[in-house]
DNA sequence: AATGAATGAGCGTTCATTCAT
DNA sequence: GATGAATGAACGCTCATTCAT
């Protein structure tokens, strides 16, 4: 019996090892640039592997983007709590993303630059990756909206589109890519949530 | 015109036309997979040529970054008409951002690639196009703020690169990379536009 | 039968299958380009069993010469008639190697490519079935130099390496590696066969 | 002008090195246990060549057979004398078959080998070796023919089919791949030149 | 100054063989 | 005995860079 569950799950570590060691290798270097020897050399297995598990270098990156969208999918519901006014709501989501996307760092890296350059690659982070984090943005915003909170008018996928968008460019652009402080990109992601929530809102808010 | 001024004409032709070429080589590829062989084919003109004007394949980078760059901010001031209303002008310059990112989308593919894993070339992105960029939001956004169309209160500088980001969201990585339609991009922005200005505005603004 | 006898029938029918596969695919891939995968795949067994049974791979390629050229060596008793005349029995001969080098092309494709290229392939091919061949044929044709239809000066010995020389280009070279019809090399053959059998005969052959 | 006539010969001379390199280390290993690494380190050169020239391995081996096929056709008409009699006509044909194999037997081992696998190959041996010789010795034999000397009813196309291919079989498989002696293979040419000349003549011949 | 032929290190990938199960 | 997952050496090939012309 123990041999029996002890070979998949030998065979599933040695999978993610791979996985975790080519996430990082391919944020050091790039895509092109990472070597599979290198890959294999941080996972301590053989070369060969990458091949006979993953069809080769490219299915390794596609591995990437499947295991990891997943697990980014899910970790929103988890981590990011309901809040009973709109700007909260906003400025949680958007200050969330500023630390999941420095968690993920290298995870990120690797997917804006495949996705830059290789359209089948856009087409899996937009569809695995930011369809999902949008859909949960607008679950949030709508939530406020059925309560009269957000006003009738506003068209909340939109706005959910924004707030993703101001939270990538924060988290990943700003913090990860340009090397800019937490404190600055938080300064920002507030300011962004106030305003925004103010824009949407149909109570006035109080002044800060 | 005597001959002496055609040889040093010629000479910058030849470079503009590599730094034309390996843009789009760059962009059609990615940095690592694109030839030096391929570039300085379509540019018309020898390999070893590469490495005498810009000192190997990164010098071709760096100087498609530093030419493109200046570029990009030029345009700006020429091409976004200032507006008399808050939302009107934040409206105006994501329209902007959509179509000039659209048009200039070979070299926002490379260095938003490049800037996502070479931390050097990200430093020249940031300081050589979004800084000059949010530098402009800012000087559009200060003079309503003057004028008291824009709270007080409100950060204009933190605001600037929240449209900045909006803006790059939108016409990059939504249009491009995700392969989104102009239609679907435009109405996001618009409805971004409307949102951020209400929330910036003194006045009350007229219900939609 | 008890059990007993179950097992080692199923393991010679295991190697029968991986010789029989391996002499497919060599002849389809050439010997170096086959891989032990595809042949065991075919065979319908694991991999292992070809270093089991063969000690690897070259030693497929061994036994396949073992058994093939017993089997080859075997069907010319049983497949070529005697003849009355010698014109008769060179042609029934080398009509026999046009069909059955035919039959059995892909372990002609194997031997003959190994045998130019591997020495001891090459001695193995000699002795185990062209001297086996030559032997036949000589047995054949001393039978009429005894009854007097060959020429007692003809050297027998030299014209049966003759005669296996032309089957083997007719129906090895011109047919199977060049890709000659049937039609064309049976018309060789006959021609051959009846300028040969007059240039050996006693007799004196009616004009054609 | 010395430059101008040494450079182009460098090359020419860098291509025939290799073409003879992997002559030799074809014909050693077998074409693909060869290695492009070996050739190239015996031509004295670098492995990027045999790409650059020949667009692979697999061009290399074409352009051998391309190369050495023109210099096998060329050498037929001024290696073998014609000669007064049929039988001496056949006997020196096979004869210089017998020495030509041997010592271009480096050259024979790979396009036998790959033509025995290749069909690709084996159109090629075929048309731009065996025909060209075939059509050598028909030129020859009709000579013979209209001379009177041969039968006005033997085929002499088939019998030049028939002569290349005891040459092939003497020469190549008896002597190169089964390592038979020169004296040994001699004999049997002769004995059959004899024969063969018998039975296609027109007049009685002496007996020997 | 400009060329492009030559270099050779290093790449992704293959596959005979081994060996734990 | 039989299996097939894992290994890793070695393959053909690419391409940035060099340098003789």
């Amino acid at each position: 019996m123990s041999h029996t569950t002890f070979a998949p799950k030998d065979k599933e570590q040695r999978q993610l090892a791979l996985i975790e060691a080519a996430n990082a290798v391919f944020a050091e270097r790039g895509y092109e640039a990472a070597t599979t020897r290198e890959i294999a050399e941080r996972a301590g297995c053989a070369e060969g592997l990458i091949h006979r598990y993953f069809a080769g270098k490219r299915g390794l990156l596609l591995a990437i983007l499947a295991h990891k969208g997943q697990h980014f999918a899910d970790s929103y519901c988890e981590n990011v709590p309901e809040k009973d006014t709109v700007g909260e709501e906003i400025e949680a989501i958007l200050l969330y993303e500023l630390d999941s996307k420095w968690e993920k760092r290298d995870f990120m890296r690797i997917s804006v630059a495949e996705a830059a350059i290789a359209p089948e690659v856009g087409a899996v982070v937009r569809d695995g990756i930011q369809a999902r984090q949008v859909e949960f943005i607008i679950a949030r915003l709508r939530r406020h909206q059925e309560a009269g909170r957000i006003r009738p008018d506003v068209d909340v996928d939109a706005i959910a589109f924004t707030i993703s968008g101001i939270g990538f460019s924060a988290g990943f652009m700003n913090r990860v890519a340009f090397a800019r402080g937490r404190k600055e990109t938080e300064h920002i992601v507030r300011q962004a949530a106030a305003a925004l929530a103010r824009g949407i809102s149909t109570e006035k808010e109080t002044p800060r």
